[in-house]
DNA sequence: AGAAACTTGTGATTTCAATCACAACTATTA
DNA sequence: TAATAGTTGTGATTGAAATCACAAGTTTCT
């Protein structure tokens, strides 16, 4: 559904204020003004306007917004409605504590398949989901309709590893390896790297 | 001695060459051309020049690119020729996972301070750091000279703790923490979530 | 040596995002 | 009720980043 003359950057910003928005429904809040939702958020009150005006309008002249309504039109305009089940492969140290951190079923992203290519790490459990053997991709995927995957294997294994993630429906990579995946048209990838984000701040510092 | 005068969205993207240009050296090649890392980085060969030009003349007409030259330079640019001590606040599931993480080592930055505040987690070693008690921390950030900080600490708990970073010397944050931090002037923050990253993603799913 | 191919670095131009300015409407105050 | 203050939504404008186009230099080929 997702009209494609929007700007990715105004997109990339609305889990931005429904983070926030989030917040201040949690401290009791009903109804928030561009210019207050901007103070929280650190975006200027006439971008977060222009940005929610994209998809139509959601505020009262006057008054403001209202959180609750807001909440729910972010949720409707990100595909927030449902439960995502995802993939992670590559049950590390990082893949262990993102099976067990609590944050993605919180917001309705649910890691149903760990995978991984060690012997010793394959048939453990971890926070209730059991590692199954990497070579079972196929199978388990094709009787599945997970299409995100969180791809936290080392760098070497990340090409091949998306490649075949790809090959098996995956249509969207969370990826914590430290390379630039190379992947078809019609698969989106966000990259998350610390040590690009430290070399960033480092410029900064003296 | 960053100059101010150069776009911060140019500076974000040398991380990114830095890292394409040490897998390809490792690979063994010597030179590269504007048009090759383009490929490798999926970024336009024009805006490769024209961001390494803010900071000088690294090519050579006709030529390329030597790769060990550059790696230098950009290095030097980033102020990587150190190692950066840090500190990370939180050793749940993940502030365990980047203490193990080989990747920040392997990039110059060292985890030699971390702090927590469960008296089960205080004292326990991983990967050669005992965890000391978060009281501790203007003592222990007092004789050092971290300026990096890991916040890995539960999202009500964040912005107290940068606070208090902040009024210890810290001057740069990696904040893993679901919300956004309000800090100084001179202060910078870099942001991982994951969920937001996920969100966007999700917009172009169906 | 001369010609052709290649590549960088950058001023000029174009494209895109951010900001401004204000009409339209709502709520509040006198 | 009338006047004032508050707030959204958006066309117009500004500003910044990306791209174009090409001169200048290097390398390779014949």
């Amino acid at each position: 559904m997702a009209k494609p003359n929007i700007p990715d950057i105004v997109v990339s910003r609305l889990p931005l204020y429904l983070q926030t928005l989030n917040h201040l429904l949690r401290e009791g809040e009903e109804v928030i003004s561009s210019e207050e939702l901007s103070e929280q958020v650190g975006i200027p009150a006439v971008q977060i306007r222009k940005d929610l005006s994209y998809f139509g309008g959601f505020g009262v002249k006057g008054k403001g917004y209202d959180i609750i309504h807001l909440i729910d039109s972010l949720r409707s305009i990100l595909n927030l409605n449902q439960i995502w089940p995802m993939v992670i492969v590559g049950v590390g140290n990082l893949g262990q504590a993102l099976i067990r951190y609590q944050g993605f079923a919180r917001q309705g992203f649910e890691i149903v398949l760990a995978l991984d290519i060690n012997p010793k790490i394959i048939g453990t459990e971890i926070a209730g989901i059991v590692v199954q053997d990497v070579g079972l991709m196929e199978s388990e995927l094709k009787r599945s309709d997970i299409r995100i995957a969180l791809l936290t294997v080392p760098a070497n294994a990340a090409q091949s590893t998306a490649d075949a993630l790809v090959a098996n429906g995956i249509k969207a990579i969370l990826n914590y390896a430290p390379i630039i995946l190379k992947l078809p048209e019609g698969v989106r990838v966000a990259n998350i790297d610390p040590v690009l984000k430290l070399e960033h701040l480092t410029y900064y510092l003296s």
